[in-house]
DNA sequence: TCTATATTTGTCTCACTACGACAAGTCAAA
DNA sequence: TTTGACTTGTCGTAGTGAGACAAATATAGA
């Protein structure tokens, strides 16, 4: 367990052998702010995530995860508020999902999309 | 289960016999942008919490839950991301909490705070 | 039908956030 | 003490989205 998601890639990137410098180019990011993100001074930007990914081969979907569990935590801990959100979130997202299955066998009994 | 968080005040305030101008002049906000939140086309900003659960008597900390539980499923949702993140969350709370534990320890034989 | 009130929609502005860039600093090794 | 790696400070700015206001639409009662 990583304490936020910049030391995840601090991680990654003393594996790889990597200065922030080269991860930097990679990702397009200065070093200087990579250096902030390990340091959890900044937050790594979500539209990078897949660029992260093919850097070091890593699956997209454990990623995002990791990435949106982080950012998650950092909310809820933040503000002081239970886990309870979690699982009001699991469930709203089961709903989410029924209704838009039921949108789309609509839409195909319309004939749309 | 509600679709969005908006769908939850416009019942409360059903419940409570409140137009939008009553509600929102309770909430320090335009009927306009009251009736954009109930439908999900603006969001409820998180700093009314504390007034929105004053107003209809409602426990801040289950408010709280609903209100992110919202926000975490809708940002899973847009992702197309697995709830593996919400299992990331619950992990790395514990962690924090955890670590924060040690840090008051700390602070408390060094005689800080 | 007419009117008043409730609600929704459209659009503009503005404040805030936080990313990225750059410069300057510290640190470690050779 | 020089070089490269890393950290820190600060500034400008783009992007975002809430809020305000005006106008349109819907609804209910006389």
């Amino acid at each position: 367990m990583k304490e936020h998601f910049g030391v995840y890639i601090k991680q990654l990137r003393a594996e790889g052998g990597f200065t922030l410098t080269q991860l930097g180019a990679k990702l397009d990011l200065d070093s200087a702010n990579l250096s902030k993100i390990e340091n959890g001074k900044r937050e790594f930007d979500e539209k990078r995530l897949n660029q992260l990914a093919s850097v070091f081969n890593l699956n997209i979907e454990n990623l995002k995860a990791e990435f949106f569990g982080d950012l998650f935590a950092k909310k809820l801990y933040e503000n002081h508020c239970s886990t309870d959100a979690l699982f009001v979130a699991e469930e709203k997202i089961k709903y989410l999902k029924q209704i838009n299955v039921k949108q789309e066998k609509l839409n195909f009994t319309k004939g749309n999309d």
